[in-house]
Parts: C-alpha cells; structure tokens; sequence
DNA sequence: CATGTATATCGGTATATCTCGATTTAACTT
DNA sequence: AAGTTAAATCGAGATATACCGATATACATG
C-alpha cells in the first residue's frame, strides 16, 4: 500500500495542484477520505448490465439500426450480415439489460430501444465519437 | 434467411404495426429497405471503445469514485480494495479508451474524468439506473 | 548513489464472452 | 395434420478479458 500525495506541505503546493484539497499529516491511502468514496455494489448493477449490452460492436450496430424507428429479427440478419442464431442471441443479451422491448406479431418478433433514457444514451455516446 | 414482415397485404395493416412503413411485395430481408440501414463499422469505433472500458464493474467503480473529482492511482487502489497491478491495469484501459486522463505530480498519478462527454455518459447512466 | 515508494508492464492462468451449426419452439398456411 | 418459416435455445470450440504475482520504471530523499 502506498502513502501520500499530500499537498498543502511543499512550496509548490498552489502551483499545478490548486484545485485539490487533500488531508493534512503523512497517508494518502491510510487516511479516512478515500474510503468514504467507496461506492456501493448494487447501485452500479443496472448501470454495469447497460454498458455490458452495448460494449460489443454487433450489438451496438443493432441499436444504432434500431435508432430511427423498430425492426424484426430477420431484418436484423440483414443488417448485421450473421448467422440466425449469433443475432438472436445478441438480441437476447439486448433484452435482458433492458435496453430494447420486443413485440410478438405472428411470425415475426419486432425490436425497439426500450426506453427514452437507453436512447438518450446511444445519442450522448454517438456525439461523444463524433470529436474523437 | 427468412423472408417477409410485410405489412400492409393483410386487414390488420393499421390495427397492431400502424406505425410501421413497410415495402409492398413479398420480401423482408430481400427487399432494398434493411440494407439501407446498415451502419458504417468506423464510425462506432469510438462509441465501443468507450462503452467496453465502462463494461467493467471496477472500472465502473472508478469512474463513480472520479466523479467528485480527481483522485491518484493509490487512492483507487483503496477504493477497490484490489492490487495494484490490477488497479493499474483497469487504469490503463480507462485511459486507452478515453475516458480519463492523467495527470502527473511527483510520484503520483492523478486521474480524472477526461471530458464534459463522458461525464454526461456516466450521468445519464447512472439515472438510467435508478428506475429499473 | 543507495533506498523507499508509486505506478506501469509482463506473463501465465482463470474466467467470461462470442460464434454458429443443430435442434426446438411457435405460429402461419394449405 | 403436415409442411413451412421465424425465432429461440443448446452446446462446444474459439476468442477475449480479467486477475495478480513478479518485475521494471520513475521519482524522491537520505
């Protein structure tokens, strides 16, 4: 374990580091400040599953298909050129998280971006690869 | 490959798919319609990246940790009660992707969320997580 | 320059995820 | 009911990612 980046002690402490404020004394680690930062497992779950969905190149070409409006399942093959079964199995790790809905019509199974929050999400992100 | 969602052959064009707009004729995955939607792969190259670096529970521990402000690598360390060369590693692909930057002083490491982006990324996350 | 400390990298193993043919299920058609 | 088609699930091999001890690097200080 290591042991401070303690600020306020040396000359240079205004310099490059003014916007931190740090505890006085000799621990970094030790002290009481960073454990208070720990964050809490379950909170993160549903976050983690969202990010999970979307960290995978065909599944995020399949919501940015699904962007401008809903599409079945085989449509899906078409736009991810792949075997049946490897979309239909991405599409399922989509539904679990929550970020697409489906609606059963006869045959065919329709596929939209669930929510406005999931969709918001893919417009931050996408503006987020635009400056990159 | 299969072959039709076609919509507005049958009596119930308008009751359960109304809003859908589909081609006339007999094919789904034939016809000209998906293939326009298919998606350049370049062009969600950094959105994946992003998105892979936050598909981690410790990295997404880290980046909740960063969000009240800059913190050195040793104090992560503490925060995911994990060691180092673990910590490091996470860090590493944060950085690679993005996400945070870095900041050196002395010996220390300071990370920190790297823009404005990532940081409406992780709070729309975050809110997205609330109400599931 | 020798020592201590913070962090980065390496390398091998463990674990998770992706892929896709084969099979099953469900729904329409004749 | 038999045949057809869309989609879901299964299972096993391929690929990728996580983990963490050991080691290397960088900086500070005696």
């Amino acid at each position: 374990m290591p042991n401070q980046p303690n600020i306020s002690s040396d000359a240079d402490s205004e310099s490059a580091s003014g916007t931190l404020r740090r505890i006085e004394g000799d621990a970094c680690c030790d002290g009481p400040f960073p454990a208070t930062r720990r964050v809490e497992e379950t909170a993160l779950d549903a976050e983690l599953s969202s990010f999970k969905a979307l960290a995978n190149a065909k599944r995020l070409k399949i919501v940015h298909a699904l962007r401008e409006g809903e599409l079945c399942a085989c449509e899906l093959e078409t736009v991810l050129d792949a075997p049946q079964s490897t979309v239909a199995s991405h599409l399922r790790k989509l539904r679990d998280a929550g970020v697409v809905n489906t609606r059963k019509e006869g045959k065919w199974t329709y596929y939209r971006i669930a929510d406005t929050a999931s969709l918001q999400l893919l417009d931050l992100a996408a503006a987020l690869g635009e400056d990159r």
